[in-house]
DNA sequence: CCCGGAACCTGAAGGC
DNA sequence: TGCCTTCAGGTTCCGG
């Protein structure tokens, strides 16, 4: 499931592979991928487009094209880009973008969710999204601010993409477990510590993500078909019944808006505070 | 404004 | 063995 470290990974696998060549044809398998425009305009719309270059903002990808128009693509659950020879007849692949050098790049995403667009301005797509969080501007003072208005459960209020950009399930639940937090503690409820705890472990986890370029859960895989490792890393996301690294109580899973929130009960204790952190 | 829940999707996994 | 149900979760939309 491409979080933000995955779609890092796929932007510079994928870059110096595509960076300067043009598009030359699209077959689309899946039309419904197409968001703001029918399939044929899309079409039409990228043909004879040259990319000039990469862009990543939360887990959306940006290619930048000559014209000053974006190609975004978002892979939601189970989408890749793969460029290896052979991935335009997988029975899974959506979109062939087809280019100039004979190469292709393919959009495979057996669940069908992926979605991608073609804009003017791609402010139109990611203009909402909260701040990049590895950043330098984003401060731990702007973290603190930014989810301490909230009184949703801390786990919902990370991943919620307006808040920051970038964060999913997985990286959520293992900045939560390396900061000791319960995943249901309301988000405004947390002491100044806790979210300075937080704030690093959130993006320690995120660098992490990147440097083992990425986590092969279910579907994921970089443009060259290979697997990512950071899985290997985890200490309690999808790890539900396995000992805690730290103290070898049992992983638990519980729902937290739809989601599976995997966490260390000891570890990460439900204390909730009785007085509320000053705001303004 | 803010919260929670449904819908979109299909392969994998578990139950009987 | 095989059918059926449940689960997986990023985003958007909708109702309270």
């Amino acid at each position: 499931m491409p979080e933000l470290p995955e779609v890092e990974t796929i932007r510079r696998d994928l870059s110096p592979r595509i960076t300067g060549k043009s598009f030359v044809a699209l077959t689309l398998n899946w039309p419904k991928t197409v968001q703001n425009q029918s399939a044929e305009a899309f079409k039409q719309g990228l043909i004879g487009q040259t990319i000039c270059g990469l862009d990543r903002r939360g887990k959306y990808l940006i290619l930048r094209l000559a014209s000053g128009d974006s190609l975004i693509l978002h892979m939601r659950m189970s989408g890749s880009l793969l460029v290896e020879p052979g991935c335009e007849s997988d029975p899974y692949t959506r979109t062939v973008f087809h280019l100039d050098d004979g190469s292709s790049l393919c959009f495979r995403d057996p669940r069908k969710l992926g979605v991608m667009w073609l804009v003017k301005d791609a402010g139109e797509v990611v203009g909402k999204l909260g701040p990049e969080p590895l950043d330098s501007s984003f401060t731990v003072a702007i973290f603190g601010e930014r989810i301490g208005r909230r009184s949703a459960p801390i786990k919902a209020v990370l991943c919620d993409q307006g808040i920051i950009a970038g964060i999913g399930n997985m990286y959520a639940d293992e900045a939560l477990f390396a900061a000791g937090i319960h995943p249901l503690r309301p988000a405004d409820n947390l002491s100044n510590g806790e979210a300075e705890r937080l704030y690093a472990a959130m993006r320690q986890a995120l660098e992490r993500g990147i440097d083992c370029c990425g986590a092969s859960i279910s579907d994921y895989q970089r443009p060259g078909g290979q697997t990512g490792t950071a899985q290997a890393a985890f200490k309690v996301a999808h790890r539900k019944g396995q000992p805690c690294p730290s103290c070898g109580t049992p992983i638990e899973r519980i729902p937290i808006r739809q989601r599976g929130s995997y966490f260390c009960p000891r570890c990460q204790p439900y204390r909730k505070r009785q007085s509320k952190r000053n705001k303004s």
